[in-house]
DNA sequence: GGTGCTAGATAGTGGCAGTATCCAACAGGG
DNA sequence: CCCTGTTGGATACTGCCACTATCTAGCACC
């Protein structure tokens, strides 16, 4: 098809689709001639899913294209689990400096906090880990934020998010055969899962507030 | 202190402190004179929930003011935790347009499925919930972009969801005197698990991974 | 009484995600 | 064979956001 039935069937304006080619989000047509290039159902797909990771998933045009890039690269079904993994973004921006001691001091004691919640669950990740770097910035700006903070409580969210990714890949590995099949849905799952996810926990929220209102009835404040 | 100190202390240039109090997110110091102005312990803490809400939990500007608005605005506990929740941002948003029949079926199956949902948890929640409609979008998004989607995998994430929820309303109204206090407490917990939780998830997803290669050993691509 | 900091207003910056415009090169129909 | 319409590719422009910088006066404090 052409670039403006491929427009119309992914519902992506033509100047957009340029643009995700343009950034390597989105593969080239094969070209015809000079100026005329055919698509096929694999980039009505594509777009489709950039379309999702980029609104749903809440991607940057570049974590996406990074996102993309791994599913192509890695060779081996894990690899390319790994790799989408840590092609996603973290929402922890590194602190600038530690240049405090008391800086010094929280930068420990988190890591000592994730490194201890790592040996509890008895996870097998490696501590160079963007995750580990990630939590332990979390941590400090939790920290930093909320003196009352209890370390202990984490621990409780971990076990939750261990039954959480044992769900995510059950549904990412199910079918073993086809690399890139698998490689595309573990996409989907790993990266889209989260607002759903935490959509249900909002949900989830709002029913326990309710609860709690209609229990205590017309109690304090 | 003067507003050169409340920059030190907070860490946020005096230029961001003043855009920060142009937006409504933070309150004007005591006024001691035509161009001096004190403030005081409360606004270095408003500065660090500020940052921590922006960098660590992701949210604009505006979604902070919303935030910050909602605490101050609701007059029972109960009413400022539902406040933060309704004001907190989802990520999904409205799909521009269901002009079509197909787009109708798809709402029609979205809503028919999340309302399933909801009465198999349970789960005491208004239909006008900007959760129940972001819920909705969501699953229409992720059915767009993945044929296979089965909509028996969501109770699962569901029943997880309502765990993280009774920990997070043990977290966040653990204290109930200090409605105030409540507030900022809730602030913290609704808006800033989302990402710890996030980490954890990769981290255990990591180690899931890990396992099965381990476990596989040398098998299949 | 001069130096330095301040409030408040306004303007400028840099990044992001598109969107628009142009041009030359064809394709396909008459 | 020619003419209209579409395309690829390049470049420029736009709107929004989150700051950041500059400017003008007016005090405060030593």
């Amino acid at each position: 098809m052409k670039i403006s039935e491929l427009s119309r069937r992914a519902g992506v304006p033509v100047a957009s689709i340029k643009y995700f080619r343009r950034e390597g989000l989105l593969p080239a047509g094969r070209a015809t001639a000079a100026t005329l290039a055919e698509y096929g159902e694999e980039h009505v797909q594509r777009l489709r899913l950039i379309k999702a990771l980029t609104t749903l998933g809440g991607l940057s045009i570049a974590a996406t294209r990074d996102v993309l890039t791994a599913v192509g690269e890695a060779h081996t079904t894990d690899g390319k689990l790994g790799a989408i993994s840590y092609a996603l973004p973290v929402p922890v921006a590194d602190s600038p400096v530690a240049d405090s001691a008391q800086d010094a001091a929280d930068q420990a004691a988190a890591e000592t906090e994730v490194a201890d919640l790592i040996a509890a669950m008895d996870w097998q990740t490696p501590d160079a880990s963007p995750h580990v770097r990630g939590l332990t910035e979390a941590l400090k700006a939790l920290r930093r934020v909320d003196a009352d903070y209890r370390p202990g409580e984490l621990a409780a969210y971990a076990a939750l998010a261990n039954s959480i990714a044992r769900l995510d890949l059950e549904r990412a590995a199910t079918f073993g055969d086809d690399a890139e099949a698998v490689a595309e849905r573990a996409v989907i799952v790993f990266a889209l899962s989260a607002p759903v996810l935490e959509l249900l926990r909002r949900l989830a929220q709002e029913d326990q507030v309710r609860r709690r209102v209609a229990e205590r009835g017309d109690a304090l404040s």
